[in-house]
DNA sequence: TTTAATTTCTATTTTGAAGTGGAATTTTGT
DNA sequence: ACAAAATTCCACTTCAAAATAGAAATTAAA
């Protein structure tokens, strides 16, 4: 699989935030725990919130929070939200269209995966992503 | 799923190959039979050709033939000398090590499914992209 | 031997993702 | 009111994938 570097980049923001006690998340407290450029954080941090996944809260002592329910916010949402999910639910061949009737030679041992793939991505919630143990990294 | 564009270029190529009876095929046959960019597609050719994917056929009437039997070239074979299998078999979270002792958090639901991804991309043969039933697309 | 049909080489341009820079704006604590 | 701490906005740069360009080299048919 291959995730865009932005979607890494929140994906492990939400991971990050969802393993730390926290209630607010200043974008420096996050440069400082995530191994992400600065201002391409900030950047990111914007972009996550106009899509209604965190909310900001300006001015001094404001940060970020999550704006739903963590178990509302699925990885295909974050996903979207970065780079679009289209091309995970295109051919991989790279084909204009898709006919199931008539399909390419790689359809019948694709498709049941890819549909893994695509119900992983839609299924999995950021809640999922806390540790449980104690003992995961993040 | 994303592969690069250039690898659903190379995977059509070997599923158009495969599944037309020229034993020998020009670069402008395939550049009138798969909806590539010419140059980009001549570029392409003489890549896996050096990847000893493909063998080629100089001068007049000349082309390109398979450099091996068809089973015997994996979809992975293909995808790692377009771009690389490495990203591939790298974290879903971008991390620069993957430690199993003390994995992601997403690491057991991702791991099994990446692995499948894995298990399909080296052992599809390009063989098996031949279309058997006559009604199939490529 | 000529010629036409090919592949090959080297270089450049375009495009979109990733990353950077700095000023403007908002809000809260004091 | 003031200043500090934060987000937001707009513009620019860098980098690698994708696409393009044109000339050179190779070969076999005629
Ligand atoms: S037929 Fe299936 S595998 Fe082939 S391009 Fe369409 S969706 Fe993809
Ligand atoms: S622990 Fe597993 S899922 Fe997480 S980065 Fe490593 S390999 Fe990927």
């Amino acid at each position: 699989m291959r995730l865009s570097k932005t979607s890494e980049y929140a994906l492990r923001i939400f991971s990050f935030m969802i393993n730390d006690d926290k209630q607010v998340f200043s974008a420096k407290y996050l440069v400082n725990n995530l191994n992400i450029p600065e201002k391409y954080l900030r950047n990111l941090l914007t972009k996550l919130t106009k899509f209604n996944l965190i909310k900001s809260i300006k001015g001094r002592d404001g940060g970020f929070v999550f704006a739903k329910n963590a178990d509302k916010i699925t990885l295909a949402d974050i996903v979207d939200a970065v780079e679009g999910m289209d091309k995970y639910e295109k051919c991989i061949l790279g084909f204009d269209y898709c006919d199931e009737e008539r399909p390419c030679a790689l359809h019948h041992r694709w498709h049941p995966l890819k549909q893994q793939i695509l119900d992983f991505l839609n299924n999995t919630t950021v809640a999922d992503l806390k540790d449980k143990e104690g003992n995961l990294r993040f």
